[in-house]
DNA sequence: CTATCATTCTATAGATTTATTGAATGACAA
DNA sequence: TTGTCATTCAATAAATCTATAGAATGATAG
């Protein structure tokens, strides 16, 4: 094998997973796989997707070694295949933020960057629950707080928030997560709350970026 | 706009940049362009694509602001748009290694690992550079080492390894360098010159690793 | 066994991407 | 001006990717 071959091959393989991830369905689950595994149907009901579509994304994802997949009673639960992915992830992530401007833009519109939201970070949070009486609520839905969750944190889903605000008391500090950057949930529960009188800011990470860099996690 | 409308948009503007990321010939521009910019003949000659072809590709890598371009003289130089390109190249790179079982056993075929090659990190590099008198090669392509190469690196191309091997002294130890993990430039060198009787070895890393940990470089 | 249900497979038409060819552009030199 | 040269543009056919619909699979329950 020549030397044009050897590269031809090398470069052929990344591309392979590069073009896995080269498509806006696949990448929206990869970032819901990174709460946790999930079934198929799961899948397809959070993101859009027929059952069919979805099982075939997966099925690409999975010919790229990108997602592993167990099959569990009647369902087949599929998971990132290894921290490498959610740090490719990441690192995509960032290269969108400070490469595409539409990007930053659709995101500060929908946030209503207008209201200046507080935020705190991992590192924050944790000195201040030292300290004070934080309640943290993870506002994903509850399956995904049932797989993992930041520790004390309470299982708050955006859906219900209405519906249980009374469960909340008015003196205490509130900080409020949900799955990451491009998920509003932490958002719009914090404007809500706010709006509402009671002392909320958002956490700046998802669920997954906490878990990512060790700090501590509660399972169910 | 509602949340669904919001997260088509987002995951779209996202997979822009995944989609330009998905075609071989264009990882291996981006690999190519780490080193330092480059024209479009140049990139063509690399990389075994015909001008026109190669442009196109550039063209597309232009679109999702993943490079930049800029007209001297008679030539447009491309360059990676910035750091956050290479990072998320790195990232996918080692998101390769660690899910791609052919990759690693590609790369280790061709380096004949059976060769046992020594090599030596960018840091025990630094350390030697003190107190010892090594010699650092860099036999990328002449055209790369003037754009920058590592800081007292003499420029030494892997394509006149044999003619220029008496300027070596036998009595010194060797550290050669080259593009990066997909190259193999530096494995052969090390490899012909241990064979001809001089004592050298491979650095780990490649001129654009070297570079983005911020490690002393020179510039033409 | 039959029925059910989650998932995958198959087939297909429509959309997108690719390499190639040759023409067009636009800077520079004579 | 005219010619040269690097690059880009435009057009095309071939290849690949996508969503959809419906059939097939394979595990579980009755």
């Amino acid at each position: 094998m020549d030397i044009r071959a050897f590269k031809d091959s090398i470069y052929n393989q990344m591309a392979g997973i590069t073009k896995a991830l080269g498509n806006p369905h696949r990448l929206e689950i990869l970032d819901l796989l990174a709460q946790g595994a999930a079934s198929v149907e799961y899948i397809a009901e959070q993101t859009n997707l027929t059952v069919g579509n979805a099982s075939q994304h997966l099925l690409v994802l999975k010919k790229a070694r990108l997602v592993t997949s167990e099959r569990q009673w009647k369902y087949n639960y599929y998971s990132l295949a290894d921290q490498n992915v959610f740090d490719a992830w990441c690192s995509l992530r960032r290269l969108g933020f400070s490469q595409n401007a539409e990007l930053k833009q659709l995101i500060n519109d929908y946030r209503s960057e207008s209201t200046h939201l507080r935020t705190i970070t991992p590192h924050e949070l944790i000195e201040k629950m030292k300290k004070e009486d934080v309640i943290i609520l993870d506002v994903r839905p509850e399956k995904e707080y049932n797989i993992a969750h930041i520790e004390d944190a309470i299982s708050f889903p955006k859906a219900d928030l209405e519906k249980r605000l009374h469960e909340l008391p008015q003196d205490k500090e509130i900080i409020v997560y949900c799955r990451g950057p491009f998920c509003l949930m932490a958002d719009e529960a914090v404007q809500y709350l706010n709006k509402n009188g009671f002392n909320a800011s958002r956490l700046d990470r998802g669920f997954p970026d906490w878990a990512a860099q060790k700090l501590p996690v509660a399972t169910a």
